[in-house]
DNA sequence: TAGATTGTTAATCGATTAACAATC
DNA sequence: TAGATTGTTAATCGATTAACAATC
């Protein structure tokens, strides 16, 4: 499956860890790196990194390999890390607490301008350097600051009514921790799913089969 | 590529969605529905459908469909939702609280038995039902309770020790929420990563090219 | 230059889709 | 029985791997 842009969906997903091991390797001293030897670290295949980096330009040199700085930087620049995109996080439990607090501390191409959450009770605390607003105060905020994505750390049961009222509000875009599928209901936005309960499940099954082994 | 049980990873990957989707229906008075009904539902075709749920047996009814309570009974069976695989959390911050509260409070597989800390000032405080015990008494708990899996939220810097210390006390499957690379220092352990990094990373890459498309 | 390693094309492999006979 | 829909095999598609000429 291809996205918007030509590159396939598999591909997409590899970047950020390529760009973590670059950036890693590069603040820890190593300047160069060849295909095989960053498919040995990551366990890939030299031929898969080199066919995935060539999506986007020649970044190696015969004979060389490739600059882990210079690379890391590339790839920064196709993910759009240096973009400023404003984001928006609704809940402010203790997932979204420590969404806003992990996640939008450094240069990810987002910038967090904005803490709510339904509960009056929480109005007016604070979540690192933000105020919870009440939803109540949503819309305003909303027409006044076009946020581009909206973070939903909600009860999966609240998911639904909040996605929606943020895409009348014009938030076309989503990272989304409720188990609630909001692409069925907003087909045209972008969401990105972060569903741990799958991944919880996916781990059971694994160790499930690991021991049917033994 | 396959997994020890000869499944395809995509499958499996697939499974805790088929599951919840089956589960919904169910509760929601939907008795029976068709491969077509469910591939609408969840974007995806009839045949992978069918073709998924039949490596494990056939669970439908020709010129009926399938009956969704039942079909969510076999899923819950497939992927070991029955177990009790014993786990600890290490990491007593906003996301390890989350984590705590949000994943382990249903039959998931897996039961919650402790919640460790290296933050001496933790120890004690509650964590749901749990006090919050110091990392001193880690081995010695280990050594006791056997615990199956340890779910890591601790920094990444914190990752590597906690790992190669977890594997000397016979913990051999982790859900990893560090971006610490745990398989390449322990190959044989099964290892769940939670790179919220990458996804929001993904989401900027996605929402970019987005942009570039009007 | 010789050695190394890329960029890129061709071959393989696996996953998805299509088709249809089986059967409820 | 006729209609519907599965289970399953065959066809297609896309992703991964292998190979090698280009070139630093």
């Amino acid at each position: 499956m291809k996205d918007s842009t030509g590159i396939s969906m598999s591909v997409i997903r590899r970047l950020p860890r390529y760009y973590q091991y670059l950036t890693d390797l590069s603040n820890n001293g190593i300047e160069r790196i060849s295909s095989s030897e960053l498919a040995e670290k990551m366990g890939l295949t030299a031929s898969q990194i080199r066919q995935d980096f060539n999506c986007f330009g020649g970044f190696g040199l015969q004979g060389y390999g490739y600059n882990t700085a210079q690379l890391a930087n590339a790839l920064a620049g196709i993910l759009g890390l240096d973009s400023d995109f404003s984001a928006i996080l609704i809940g402010a439990g203790n997932l979204g607490k420590a969404v806003a607090a992990h996640l939008f501390s450094e240069q990810n191409g987002f910038r967090l301008i904005a803490v709510f959450d339904s509960d009056k009770k929480l109005e007016g605390k604070k979540v690192g350097k933000f105020s919870i607003l009440h939803m109540d105060a949503l819309e305003d905020f909303c027409k006044q600051n076009k946020p581009v994505t909206a973070v939903l750390c909600v009860p999966d049961n609240a998911a639904k009514e909040v996605a929606l009222k943020l895409d009348s509000l014009g938030v076309k875009s989503f990272w989304n921790f409720s188990h609630f599928d909001i692409s069925s209901i907003l087909p045209n936005s972008r969401v990105e799913n972060v569903h741990l309960k799958d991944s919880l499940m996916t781990l059971c099954f694994l160790i499930k089969s690991d021991m049917g082994k033994n």
